[in-house]
DNA sequence: CTTGAAACTGTTCATTTGTACAGTATAACT
DNA sequence: AGTTATACTGTACAAATGAACAGTTTCAAG
């Protein structure tokens, strides 16, 4: 997809800065008073091209109706609101209280929205070379395709299973990562194959 | 302060779960909607109320100005809608709309809290084998010790890693996980060592 | 019995707001 | 040279929205 213009880019952080500090999206005209534009259609066409390019979507005829993409909203934070802060170097002698190198907060919990996203279970050692363990959480973004060779939820009969997908004519590859594992081949005809999601995200609890 | 009454409670029910399910706060018709309320008065007569209450305040002449404590918005955390979904198995057919096998929330957002915790991205590849990897963020706990051969965050000197430590004696071992690397041993009466927390958890974002 | 809060219906109105249409100017491709 | 994308101005309008006013009903407390 095309990359956004150097003006884009200031809309689109002037709204991630918006909803950071007010928790709520601005109306046409809040964004042209911000940026002095005389017209409201000015913001009118910046946000047509932002949808064009993906990075938000918007509800017809409903007021402050700007959805931004959880992944331009969610790269961890620099408010301290939620989140577990990222610390970057530990001072000697204090506890983090005095944090020294404060790298940010990763907030975990807007990161994924549960409208987008589910969690899955990983079961089994197929995909430990891709550092997926046994047990561990894999977290999907919900789509029904994914790039060739990513790695993502194959749902095949009805079972879910982690592999890099890829879709190589009428037939889907599943290729785990793990050298005792040969992949999986798919007849997309005889078989009831979809993609469950991709995986964005792996979270392991320790004990 | 007085007590909510009833409808006043599923008045703000509905706005948080309005938040959290769609990021943003309803119009005071679309309440009247959800209640089958036949004015919108209604709806404003409780949001004076509520405000009253000190439950929210609202932004005059302002279209989705209700702005709710955020005491209301981040408690119950053991609602289902504020983590991601764990799919145990997924239906065919169907997306996780239809979640079929339900295995609880993980609720990233509330596991951790952020003055007990802190996250670390880890650099290197020193225990990739416990299947941290370079660029992960390891989720610690703050304590001062760990169990003998735990994994945790070793500061020493001011600099912080994350390894298995194990305390003999008067001295420290940092033991990676890479058959690469060779355990660090830390004199404990000449160097400036101690415990950042234990590694309770791992988080890695994939692109 | 009266008062008052709570919980509405019903209506009106001024703003707010999204959206559409008609242009202008500039720079980048083709 | 012509087309397209970007970046606007300016105007207009219908729909969405908050806010206000006038009532009604119920029900508990004084």
């Amino acid at each position: 997809m095309k990359p956004l213009t150097q003006k884009q880019q200031e809309i689109l952080d002037y709204l991630v800065e918006c909803v950071r500090e007010n928790n709520y999206v601005p109306t046409l005209r809040e964004i042209a008073a911000h940026f002095e534009f005389r017209s409201v259609n000015a913001v009118n066409d910046h946000l047509n091209a932002l949808e064009k390019k993906g990075v938000l979507s918007r509800r017809a005829n409903s007021s402050r109706g700007i959805e931004i993409a959880s992944e331009y909203l969610n790269e961890m934070s620099i408010e301290p609101s939620a989140g577990v802060p990222i610390v970057g170097r530990v001072a000697a002698g204090t506890p983090i209280a005095a944090i020294e190198n404060l790298d940010g907060y990763l907030e975990l919990g807007t990161l994924y929205t549960p409208q987008k996203h589910y969690a899955l279970r990983v079961h089994g050692d197929s995909m430990i070379d891709d550092g997926i363990w046994d047990g561990d959480f894999v977290i999907v973004h919900e789509q029904n395709r994914v790039e060739n060779g990513e790695i993502g939820v194959a749902i095949v009969e009805g079972e879910a299973t982690v592999k890099r997908i890829r879709i190589v004519g009428a037939r889907a590859e599943l290729i785990p990562a793990n050298t005792l594992y040969s992949p999986i081949l798919v007849d997309l005809a005889m078989t009831d194959f979809r993609v469950g999601g991709k995986v964005v995200g792996i979270h392991r609890l320790l004990k």
